[in-house]
DNA sequence: GATGAATGAGTATTCATTCAT
DNA sequence: TATGAATGAATACTCATTCAT
């Protein structure tokens, strides 16, 4: 209980732990939070079972780093597209490009999307942790878009909608693709629709 | 081996599986799929553990039935509200008070809603009967918008983009809910951009 | 513990009791007596779980029928070929006839044998029901070949031994049958030396 | 699911997957395999039921090792009996001497033989395990035969038949012992006979 | 007699976590 | 630091037997 878990600071560790964060992304990716055992993250790290409790309390620990690690791979090139923004702000263009991207990123990754956003109900961290991001992601974008000269008043609301609109499309192209619709005419629809707000 | 399931048509036995149902809802609600195990679903439904495997073949089926009883609780009264629809369609109107009722559903089921909706990733099972249920949805609002008089070639499109907005925002509202956004700003931007598209 | 169990006495329930005991017999023949459970016996007799309690004292008294069951069919007809002996007896024709037949009976019955037999060991009143079976094939045995005019002093020793190396032989053909030994062969061993006893 | 056993190489470990088959050897012969479950097998090595399966596969792998273990008990001395044989073989005093010493082997290990036999008809490995050794005891004791000058076309005809006989003698005198036979009589008769094909 | 729903003790196996070395 | 053997609580599922109807 008043165990302390080891913050490494010697490169060999930080070897190791990432190596463990690594193996547990593959792993999570391949098989799901649940039918991962700590021994199998062990061995596909190349460590003892004995030490991954030297650098994480428990196995929602890794988990937690798990989710850190895609974060980083995942959101920091969607951030990139942002800092670029240029006056005045073309939204035909970006919008679309946003979706685009998104479309993109989910489906490079979405075996460990899966196996993490299914956690986000029954797991507090790892739902706090989405939720943060979220904010981050808003506050970036919304800043971004001031740089490039766009003003309003409800800016945080407008890019926080748009923002969850362009996810929810892009969840749903990957994981559900009813057969009956046409996803190029509900791209047009959600670009639309999002111009529309911000205009 | 070749074990069947019992199929129960005496009132009693009718009564037990819904006993057992009810119970695997309430306890999957509180605490979830993977922390409840079929003794706690006995003990609250007032049976022995064995007869448990008289009705369903095994914890997942259980599950299965769970989420039917929650599909009829939660998705029925909201069709309602799209079946009474007069021409011609006051989508102001009507996308407000959608919004307004996916959210109160979404407010009153949370927990069994995102106990289930987690298992969405792991269970193809789970995962098939919410993306037909998507499909119903989508389906049935569409006639209903027609008897009112709507016409739109990309009818289903505009809809399913809606419903699947709508049930965002309402997700967000009830499980999310940033300290700095203003949902009642966030809401008005919603319907405006939706009624956008239907017009 | 003071139950009775039921001693039919009318035509409907004999039938009913031996309904279940050749379901028994076909059942432990094909699946063994471990791997069949009482409501498969049930379902397989065309009757209710229930009642085969109302029958047999429990499952093994099911066994114990079955046992009896066997016996006639196999033993029977094997004590017949006994009864015709004339004097005096040609052993030569009589083992050889002998073992081709046990060796037939055993493979006509392996199945059920198999299953049988593997309950010897754990189970007193099996052992029991062999040991007594055996008992008696020796009595009579001895008894037809003093009818055929044969004297001998031990002559239950030696039928006993002899019937017990014929039904070996017959099991190993059976059961067990090394590629590098002929068979044949160990069958012309086999009543040559049972013959040297009798002569 | 890709779950590897341990194969222990360091002492202490060996030790104790020895301390679980022992264990099992004693816990089968006095229950029985079906009436012996991996709590009790666990408990009376002195282990945790967990550790078990990192020694072995399953229930069955112990049974397995158990059998092998029974094996180097009870056989090894007879094959030393024959391993000493010399020219001109004494049938007489061999087949006397085998006899006795089945005899007495089948005593002390009647239990655990009866435990581990019975499960010949109802698994596969235990079954082809019994089978293998018959072949190996056959070949080796043949050898033996011909190392001391014996010469025969059929002498593993010959052999198997003898040992099956002789065990059988052994087990029946063990197990079955019906009073109104004479065994040191039956001794005589089967010694007899089977010098009887080997001269 | 007959039904078949109900019981609940019994069991093999897994796995996060600890600890002797 | 590191190992990997060891722990033991936890759990889904079975089945002989009982009992209300």
């Amino acid at each position: 209980m008043a165990e302390t878990v080891r913050n490494p600071k010697q490169v060999r560790s930080i070897d190791k732990k990432n190596r463990i964060i690594e193996a547990g992304y593959r792993l999570f990716a391949r098989d799901g939070y649940y039918s991962t055992n700590t021994a199998m993250i062990a061995k596909e790290a190349g460590v003892s079972t004995g030490i991954v409790y030297g650098y994480f309390r428990d196995k929602r620990d890794i988990l937690v780093e798990v989710l850190n690690l895609y974060v980083n791979k995942v959101f920091e090139p969607i951030f990139e597209t942002f800092e670029n923004i240029q006056a005045p702000v073309d939204f035909d263009y970006l919008l679309s490009y946003a979706v685009d991207d998104v479309v993109r990123t989910h489906r490079d990754n979405s075996a460990i999307h899966a196996a993490l956003h299914s956690l986000t109900y029954s797991d507090e961290i790892v739902n706090a942790r989405f939720t943060e991001l979220e904010n981050e992601m808003t506050l970036r974008v919304a800043d971004c878009l001031e740089k490039g000269g766009y003003r309003s008043d409800d800016l945080k609301e407008k890019v926080h909608l748009a923002m969850r609109c362009i996810q929810d499309y892009a969840h749903e192209y990957t994981y559900d693709h009813h057969d009956y619709l046409s996803y190029p005419r509900m791209k047009e629809l959600l670009v639309a629709m999002l111009k529309h707000i911000f205009e």
